[in-house]
DNA sequence: CATAAAAAGGAAAACGTTTTCCATGTATTT
DNA sequence: AAATACATGGAAAACGTTTTCCTTTTTATG
């Protein structure tokens, strides 16, 4: 079975590839009913399905979606990238995902890759780094594809103007502590993403906030930063331990950094949650298989993705410009005491 | 800032295109060293990057690479689009990640897709059906991508003739099983992942011919099978748990069913590995964040998607045919006892 | 019935490359 | 000195579509 392209289909059919293409696509240039029957049997017949770079080509953008995400093997965006990919679909289109492995020269890289495709749209994942380095570079690249109507939308606050579809991770990070300290905790540690990591940043920002406006008291001590994953939760969980202060309550940036605390407590003979409590932000799949289950906001990351997807295909028309905030709620299971 | 194209580079370098493809391409088609240097300094002021799609329409096929998995978000395929998306980037190409659900329809759906960009070679990322209904329209898809040049390995048992890049399944079940009778088990029981899927067939296997080899009793009952999420081992899990039979370990087809079970062993008062032993297939990240952690297997994932892409890359002059087996070996950790 | 408008279809240009083929000039061989 | 080989470059075809423009036929309008 080779290749069939549109010129065998119209000699087949006994007309032109304009007609061709016309009855393929739907113009609004009018076929006969006649010549359309025909043309669609002799597609049925000889299985034609049109070259998508040929299509590219002419039509000078590109039906695919590109995916940057930090490090595809991290729950977090695979969950994302399964709203993504899973919605694309429905539009019919792939989904390009580039892992950069947190090198933000990667990104840089992939970025010059995408522009090459054409691709119609960009989504970040996450993860940006807040790095003087790189800033300018990505900015240019972000300018090139506006200019040249390639969307771009972000899952995660970037610190560049373009459309964004995320979760309040200040409010969020408020959220989980005044959940401790409505159950009695008034001595609450923090575990934390990345210090140049936007999300981080806010998160805890929200922590900070909370505190003061039940003026509890602050102590950077208190403050753990680590990267995202479970081994950072781990070895960040037993900094804190090691350092001379008390807590009854850890607010966990994400829930790998909580997975790898909760390990941490444990080897140290402190039991979850009647010694200490743990909550987190994600609420990921396995997050009700932690032991115990874990305490944590529903960050509906497949839903992002998902509309993430939907404004980049949407018609330039609607212009959305958005900035659509997900509402999050925490998930209650085992994780934390109530201590008043 | 516009697109630039190749006849942008050749007027303001005073050339033809055809001399800027020949130094963008390093053909063997000689360029003498000054024109190479001129042409060269227009590239970079310009900033030109070729067209990709119109490469691609030109050498009608595409330096695209596709990786089809049934849910990306499961840290099993996360680990292989990593090490895919990695290795594809050293190549300097950009990979289509395809989620198809568990469901053959959209894998069908996909291969056309696929088939349209005339991407350069599919991965095949596992959890195969074996399913009549499709067998006949993939195999005459699979055809269709060998007659024309595409490359397409899988990553584990299809039930096609292609190049694998795999673990030993069966001889793995076998490994999980003969560690629990070496520590003195004689009551083993296993969670399956579907009965339909070539792997997990495979594995349990394996177990059934050690039981034998060892002369012990095999018995259905002791046998649970599930999807492979960590909801489908909990449950299977209680269903083992529900039978009028004993066991001191329970081999799992992977580290989610594990994770699964262990929850469910847990809520019953069970405590592991002194009441009941669980080993599985995977050594996923996070099987050392478990409570308590996993003993498993280590399946080389990421390395095993990095020989696909080799593979897929390398030229058709170096014939591959692969039938490549990875090692696999146990990561010990303190899910198992030594009843002995 | 004459004429304008719409229906129906095709030829050819265009998208941005790579590649084939040809032309010219220079160096090497006999 | 003639003949051959090679270095260097360009024109044009090709890849497979979509789209612009044009022609012919049919239908609607007065």
């Amino acid at each position: 079975m080779a290749r069939i392209s549109m010129e065998d289909v119209a000699a087949r059919a006994g007309v032109s590839i304009t007609t061709v293409s016309r009855v393929l696509n739907n113009t609004n240039h009018p076929v006969s009913e006649k010549t359309r029957k025909k043309v669609m049997k002799v597609i049925q017949e000889l299985d034609y399905k049109p070259d998508i770079s040929a299509q590219n080509l002419r039509q000078s953008f590109n039906n695919i979606i590109a995916l940057i995400t930090r490090d595809i093997s991290d729950p977090y965006f695979g969950e994302i990238a399964r709203g993504v990919t899973e919605t694309a679909n429905k539009y019919g289109i792939l989904t390009f995902v580039c892992n950069t492995g947190r090198d933000p020269e990667n990104e840089v890289q992939y970025h010059e890759l995408l522009w090459q495709h054409r691709v119609r749209g960009i989504i970040l994942g996450g993860g940006g780094l807040n790095l003087e380095a790189y800033k300018l570079k990505l900015q240019e690249q972000i300018n090139r594809y506006k200019e040249n109507g390639h969307k771009i939308v972000s899952l995660a606050p970037q610190g560049f103007d373009m459309d964004y579809v995320m979760i309040d991770n200040r409010g969020t990070g408020e959220l989980i502590t005044d959940y401790l300290i409505a159950r009695g905790h008034t001595s609450i540690a923090y575990i934390s993403g990345p210090q140049n990591a936007y999300t981080a940043f806010d998160r805890l920002e929200g922590y900070q906030l909370c505190l003061k406006k039940h003026n509890l008291p602050y102590d950077d001590l208190m403050i753990a930063y680590s990267d995202d994953s479970w081994k950072g939760g781990y070895e960040a969980a037993n900094i804190l331990l090691n350092r001379s202060i008390k807590f009854t309550g850890v607010c966990c940036g994400n829930d790998n950094l909580a997975v790898g605390a909760l390990r941490a407590f444990k080897e140290r003979g402190l039991a979850i949650p009647e010694d200490v409590s743990v909550i987190s932000i994600g609420d990921l799949p396995n997050a009700n298989y932690t032991a115990p289950p874990l305490t944590t906001v529903r960050v509906p990351l497949y839903d992002m993705g998902a509309k993430a997807v939907t404004i980049i295909m949407s018609d330039d028309t609607q212009k959305y410009n958005a900035n659509i905030i997900f509402k999050t709620m925490i998930s209650e299971r085992q994780s934390v005491s109530n201590i008043k």
